[in-house]
DNA sequence: CATAAACAGGTCATCCTTATCTGATTTAGA
DNA sequence: TCTAAATCAGATAAGGATGACCTGTTTATG
């Protein structure tokens, strides 16, 4: 029930891009310095976040990374599904056929929902609000 | 970004023992059979239920498990944690001084905010509800 | 051509998850 | 008391996910 450190460093390199400012194009050994990332692993992460067409890489001497939509375009569920995958708070709530009981299950209805509710969360989010802010006052989960 | 099997098995245990009515003991091998889970890892997920405080267990022939509290009085949310550990979206939700950026970090207001709302949804369903309901119609989540 | 950088991939250790098996222990009932 | 039924505790094991490293290969710049 956690996202994976990939996708906490995925977000935390996009975010690094979109504060970066426009059409600046980044070596991936400054965003993993800036955002304490193993930069080897950063490495992989960059070439996921590339196949699913959230930034571009252009390689040899002065190469590196660049957004390749603007921030606004970037929401926080389309780094963590590039990595993760699609978001599944349970097996059966993937589609049909997986549960025997599916039909008569009550608690299969909890999981959608609150499942959609957190993605519409996630997707409700994107850098360029992200970039612009600073840490807002808000709840804290703890407790 | 999803809870084990572990989880899912023991909230269908759980489920079958409130259907089961009141003070009404039942074997685990039934439990298991009915809810399809394999008998010896059903074992080990009663034991930690045990442990949690949700259901008695008692030895010897005729022996069983019975729900310790009232469906009304158990959510969803204590048998996942029961099980899985605290639900956590991300390890910086988890406290202080785990995240170098904490102070600064736009993100963790997201998540803690997306964590709040979900543990407020799973705490509010109740095995009372659960065990009277067939499947309501509700959202689906795919697509 | 030399250098800087991304790229592709393989490897590795560690932990988690799922599951099974075994033996010990307890208890009800004949 | 004996036996069958049932939980309890612990060891084990396969498999996969996770986090990380390392080595070449390709490509563009100067």
């Amino acid at each position: 029930m956690q996202i994976t450190r990939q996708a906490d460093y995925a977000i935390r390199a996009v975010l690094y891009l979109a504060r970066a400012g426009k059409g600046q194009r980044v070596a991936t050994g400054d965003v993993a310095d800036a955002q304490h990332i193993p930069p080897s692993f950063l490495a992989k992460i960059v070439s996921q976040l590339s196949i699913a067409g959230l930034l571009h890489t252009s390689r040899g001497a002065r190469g590196g990374i660049i957004l390749a939509r603007d921030p606004s375009q970037i929401t926080l569920l389309d780094v963590v599904e590039a990595i993760d995958g699609p978001i599944r708070l349970n097996e059966c709530v993937t589609g049909e056929g997986i549960c025997v009981f599916e039909e008569t299950c009550p608690i299969k209805p909890v999981w959608c929902d609150a499942q959609v509710e957190l993605v519409r969360r996630l997707k409700s989010v994107n850098f360029a609000m992200l970039a612009q802010d600073q840490q807002t006052e808000s709840a804290n989960a703890i407790g």
